[in-house]
DNA sequence: GCCGTTTTCGGCCCGACTGTTTTCAGTCG
């Protein structure tokens, strides 16, 4: 059993366990297991085998004795009686924000609820708001929040930082294939894309069919939809559809630029090219009327012979990527070896699960020469938020760490939350005292356009907020961003010299691609930071880097690829 | 349900915000 699948029944029986009104730290119990598992290493399969369950933090003699049952026999019969105790359906309704436990319990037992169908009807009939504690402002709000949670659901795209590691992983195993040659991403996932809809693997082989067949047959494949001479379709394990091209060794070059696209991007060059009486396709160049075909083996050759220099997968998409390479006047884009420091990392002196040591030895192993440690404000209770005073005692224990550790800068920071009217719930004085200040929005998302941009404002104004950390506020795949006048923050950022954050953070990728191209051309500082609340989180940045460039951006853009004390007089203070 | 060289039982759980209410329940992070 995948650790995603045993991932999702025990977050399933914590939502239970919460309609059940049991304890809430018993619901917890399962949510804390479950986060353990995900962020680890090794198959849960694997463990059990070896009856090293209990090594998993988080998991104790009850949830491993579930587990073993769950993984030897595929089912739990905890959690299938715990499932029938209540109408099936509910827990699709908790997933909609604003509906927890209580309401979802009131929509079903008062109105016969289990589905989003009847809910919006029983909205439309003004049922819902009828219901005691209820009303018309609250029946609106999640009549929204349906048809919002329809659009995302409806796109089916999976975010890049699910979908680029399971690749990876399939790609290593896919090495074992004999007789493959060349295998590389191509698609939407190869230009780093926030979400993709699907896997596209382009691949050479000795013998294409029989590589494609072995390939079918690999274990993590769950069905095979389409396969023929030259590609094969297939739905892997959690769902997702992969597509494996075979090509001709000769013509790798021409078919992987052919099938990483844009779609808009292979038009302008399909257009340009012709002009120059040159037909582009996924086999190379045809040189009108002549009728022979040039083969490439590189993108470099392939994109060399239309007279452009290359193009990196991330500005493939139709803007004027192909004019600037035919100047050479394209950005040198920011590599993930530029970064020098991490701009917004958790420990356990708030909700992080690592210790300040603990991510100081992760941040060495990246080669890092400053980190910035930003624990969330007491506003944020649940996480932990720290008093001024905790702030101090960890302030000292900072300046200690740094006695100690010439090599790496610590920087004491904060995420200050921003309150709903705007203020910040730290005072001036004391973020004064600190080295980096993040500022972040975590409640009221719901407020309206003008009161979100007024309040996101004030937090750029202040002349202690160094950084505006994840502006749009969204998860992917879960929640749309919040109502803001982007163009607004640009222009207050910039003149305020206030940094705005690229979030690294897979489900976040905040501020999108599109922000980060708007914002560079507008002259704002732009920080990329990872958002850790774990130490294997801060190899997240890639991601951040791969929004980064796909915003055009440079090292120079990017306020932390400056070294420690240069990046310091570049911050706002 | 988990955890612990202060505890094997009693901790873990907090504050902001919204919308419904004239004092608070439910939700969220």
């Amino acid at each position: 059993m995948k650790n995603a699948e045993i991932i999702e029944i025990l977050e399933n029986i914590a939502v239970l366990l919460e309609l059940k009104s049991e304890s809430f730290f018993k619901s917890r119990a399962y949510q804390k297991a479950a986060r353990s598992i995900e962020s680890l290493a090794e198959d849960v399969d694997k463990l059990v085998a070896e009856g090293r369950l209990q090594e998993i933090p988080g998991v104790g003699e009850a949830i491993s004795k579930k587990l073993t049952e769950l993984v030897s026999t595929g089912r739990l019969d905890y959690y299938e009686k715990l499932k029938a105790e209540f109408p099936p359906g509910i827990n699709v309704l908790m997933e909609i924000p604003g509906i927890g436990p209580r309401t979802a319990l009131l929509l079903t037992k008062e109105l016969g609820i289990s589905h989003l169908d009847d809910l919006e009807k029983a909205i439309e009939d003004g049922k819902v708001a009828a219901l005691p504690r209820m009303g018309e402002k609250t029946a609106h709000n999640i009549l929204r929040q349906i048809k919002a949670y329809r659009k995302i659901k409806s796109e089916q795209r999976v975010p890049l930082g699910t979908a680029l590691p399971i690749a990876e992983a399939l790609m290593e195993e896919m090495r074992s294939i004999p007789g493959l040659k060349q295998l590389s991403l191509a698609g939407s996932l190869r230009r780093f894309k926030d979400t993709i809809g699907d896997i596209d693997l382009v691949g050479t082989a000795d013998d294409p069919e029989t590589a494609l067949k072995t390939f079918t047959s690999l274990p993590v494949i769950k069905e095979i939809q389409e396969i023929d001479r030259t590609k094969a379709s297939v739905i892997i394990f959690n769902g997702l559809q992969v597509d494996l091209r075979m090509v001709e060794n000769d013509s790798f070059g021409s078919a992987l630029q052919y099938f990483t696209g844009s779609q808009q991007h292979n038009i302008d060059l399909h257009t340009r090219a012709e002009q120059f009486g040159l037909s582009l396709s996924e086999y190379g160049i045809v040189n009108l009327p002549g009728g022979e075909i040039e083969k490439f083996f590189t993108e470099e050759s392939f994109y060399k012979r239309q007279g452009l220099h290359f193009i990196p997968p991330e500005i493939r998409e139709g803007q004027p990527e192909i004019s600037l390479a035919e100047k050479n006047l394209l950005p040198h884009l920011i590599e993930l070896a530029d970064i020098k420091g991490d701009l917004h990392v958790h420990s356990d002196w708030s909700d992080g699960a690592g210790s300040l040591e603990t991510m100081l030895g992760a941040v060495r192993e990246r080669g890092y020469q400053y980190i910035a440690i930003t624990d969330h404000s007491p506003g944020l209770g649940i996480a932990g938020g720290l008093d001024i005073d905790r702030l101090h005692q960890q302030a000292k224990l900072i300046d200690e760490l740094n006695m100690k550790n010439p090599d790496i800068r610590i920087l004491s920071g904060i995420e200050v939350d921003i309150r709903a009217n705007g203020t910040l719930d730290v005072p001036d004085e004391v973020l004064a005292e600190l080295d980096v200040v993040v500022a972040s929005v975590h409640s009221g998302l719901n407020q309206g356009i003008e009161q979100m941009t007024r309040r996101i404002l004030s937090a750029i104004h202040n002349p202690h907020v160094d950084i505006l950390g994840h502006p749009t506020c969204r998860l992917l795949g879960q929640r749309e961003p919040v109502d803001l006048d982007i163009e607004a923050i640009f222009k207050a950022a910039l003149e305020h010299n206030t940094a705005l954050e690229i979030n690294a953070m897979p489900s976040r990728l905040d501020l999108k691609d599109t922000h980060i191209y708007k914002a560079r051309q507008t002259g704002v500082k732009l920080v990329i930071a990872t958002d850790s609340h774990h130490p294997e989180h801060l190899k997240f940045m890639r991601f951040g880097v791969g929004m980064a460039r796909r915003g055009w951006c440079e090292a120079k853009d990017i306020l932390n690829t400056l070294p420690a004390d240069q990046f310091l007089t570049a911050l706002k203070r």
